[in-house]
DNA sequence: CGATGCCCCTGAGAGC
DNA sequence: TGCTCTCAGGGGCATC
């Protein structure tokens, strides 16, 4: 589910209750995500004061004290809550202690920190933060899509010689960091770029303005506070508003939102859905 | 190399 | 109410 703003969202959320504080009393309520938790995990935790939360991609790292690092995916159904709260979230927060709870812990103020996953396809480690950036995870990651190492010289070098369309090629962590579907597909749309082209035919304008795209929307996302996909019955705040913006992502029969006669069609790339305007993505 | 399908896992919503 | 089917923001693997 969380793409890079979604990811962002729950860093900035985090911070004011874990940033500086000590960890205690870590539960851990079953012995693995999509992979088993550290060995000892709880009790490598508890007592570490946590220095910095950083975001790199779709993965927060929690620096500890200790030389080593926390380090979270959320997947497509992880979710932090402090006190039971959303952390100034995009989704309605996880019941506290409820099934889907993995994970339970908290900070020397009194606040209780949880994270579920239903779907458990989120995963954890701590690692030597010496050593972060040569962990597998990090190694071939490509660069932040807000950062001055993503730009048109840099994309396209990542693009060249690749017969592959530009849809999937966007969602690939190798060529650009964080960009999950529903941005791939809100950013090529914002460029007016079939997502069926080639990504190593694309001319140099028209990387340059899918750059500014892929960045426009991540930096729009992340100001509206992510994306919220299900509208729940009582939500009561903590939601993104950012889905509201959507130009075609989940607008399959829509008519199209730019100057064009066309609708929104829908069909599946890599296995997800792609949304896009045939009439003005060429 | 690239596209496709399937896998991990659970839940929500649609349609009957 | 309940059943079946499809789909879901993640990523990795095998196969053709």
């Amino acid at each position: 589910m969380p793409e890079l703003p979604e990811v962002e969202t729950v860093r900035r959320g985090l911070e004011p209750a874990l940033a500086g504080r000590r960890l205690q009393h870590v539960r851990v309520n079953r012995p693995d995500l999509r992979f088993p938790f550290p060995e000892r995990f709880a009790e490598r935790l508890e007592g570490a004061r946590v220095e910095r939360l950083e975001r790199r991609a779709k993965y927060l790292r929690f620096h500890l004290d200790d030389g080593e690092t926390w380090v979270t995916h959320l997947g497509m159904t992880g979710r932090f809550t402090i006190d039971g709260q959303a952390p100034g979230e995009f989704e309605e927060p996880a019941p506290t202690g409820g099934k889907h709870e993995h994970l339970s812990l908290t900070t020397d103020q009194g606040r209780r920190i949880g994270f579920s996953d239903a779907r458990r396809f989120g995963y954890m480690a701590l690692i030597p933060t010496a050593e972060l950036d040569e962990h597998p995870w990090f190694r071939g990651l490509g660069p932040e899509p807000l950062g001055n190492g993503f730009n048109a010289a840099q994309l396209k070098a990542a693009f060249r010689g690749r017969r592959q369309n530009v849809k999937a090629t966007l969602l690939d962590q190798r060529v650009v960091a964080g960009v999950g579907n529903i941005y791939a597909c809100e950013a090529l749309f914002r460029a007016r770029i079939s997502p069926r082209t080639p990504a190593g035919k694309l001319s140099t304008a028209r990387v340059e303005r899918l750059v500014q795209a892929v960045r426009q929307v991540l930096l729009e996302a992340i100001e509206a506070g992510g994306s919220t996909l299900r509208d729940f019955a009582n939500a009561d705040g903590g939601q993104g508003y950012f889905q509201h913006a959507f130009d075609v992502y989940g607008r399959e029969g829509k008519p199209c939102p730019g100057d064009c006669p066309g609708v929104v069609r829908r069909f599946v790339q890599a296995g997800r859905s792609t949304f896009w305007c045939p009439g003005c993505q060429t």
